[in-house]
DNA sequence: CCTAACTAGGATTGAATTAGTCCGAGTTAA
DNA sequence: TTAACTCGGACTAATTCAATCCTAGTTAGG
């Protein structure tokens, strides 16, 4: 349906939060999961994966969870996306033009030489967009959204992850 | 495996023979895949997609093909790509946002207020990669190819298509 | 008028990817 | 020391997408 999957609308909401409520705390994906109303189990999956590039930092163990590996500031959209939908290129170059019928079996030098045209389009494509989205940080997302949010909405969101961190130290799982 | 797929590359491909070889001859599908040694029943499968977005235009019945349907300097890589690939977008916003466990089913105002700031940034850098592909045409990339090949070249596929064409007027499929 | 060749379009297949689940191993706090 | 809780990866079901195949309708030419 769209080029990028849901996995980028979720990895990004949960970083976003991460931002909100961790400057101290460790937030497990499960929390994070029922937080925004969606499967934990694949939450726990998307977080690994950012674990795996680098992006958060996990805890294991009893009051575990995941804290932002660098400053919001540091950490950029393509970063996440790549992260998440792995390094997908925009389009891949399968050398069509070398089977052309004229050259039966054996393409000329010239066929071969250099990058492909059609290619050469796409990887500048490709570039343009990456550099949007690289130019766009984790910072800059959540002072956007921050701008909407009444002044209290953080406050409330570290809130409710501390407390439902409080509740399971005291034994209630619910 | 990449965001496009190969059909891009196929269609392209395909356009920029016609653009060779067919001033005013019509090209069957089978023959621009004989051509080039790619699949026959999928290239027809494009070519349809191309005559729908109105890009190439077809003739029925027997000697007929496809031809460009507007000069090549009017069409654009980002139309064949759309044509072929669909008008999909970069990211499908979900609305996540909305379900966030403090609003207890009944977001408020704030949360759905305009444009999600994730989809924002995704739709600026989809509109980044759609102008780069949308600032060239099927002439810029014919021209860019013929400048490696040799000068007899679109002469000699101009003469392959016309070649095979007789062959079958004649009665002879091979 | 009849045959051969072509496109259009839909039904079908097969592979790849995605969303989502589940369980095991390790860690931590009490 | 124990028990609960965490991550991590293996696994599964379902959807989507690329690619194929086949039929019907159309056209040109003999």
């Amino acid at each position: 349906m769209a080029l990028y999957s849901a996995s980028v609308e979720y990895g990004l909401h949960c970083l976003l939060y991460l931002v909100d409520a961790s400057t101290d705390a460790w937030i497990s994906s499960v929390d994070l999961a029922e937080f925004q109303g969606i499967s934990p189990s694949y939450v726990a999956k998307l977080c690994s994966r950012l674990t795996r590039a680098g992006l958060v930092v996990a805890s294991e163990g009893a009051q575990g969870g995941y804290r932002l590996a660098r400053p919001a500031t540091r950490i950029t959209v393509l970063d996440v996306v790549e992260a998440l939908e792995g390094h997908k290129p925009l389009f891949l170059c399968q050398e069509i033009r070398s089977r052309c019928a004229l050259f039966a079996d054996r393409p000329p030098a010239w066929a071969n030489q250099g990058p492909c045209s059609i290619h050469a389009v796409m990887l500048q494509a490709e570039t343009q967009m990456k550099q949007s989205l690289a130019s766009h940080t984790l910072a800059d997302l959540s002072a956007r959204l921050a701008r909407k949010a009444p002044k209290t909405f953080a406050i409330d969101v570290a809130a409710w992850f501390a407390d439902r961190k409080a509740a399971k130290a005291r034994g209630q799982t619910k």
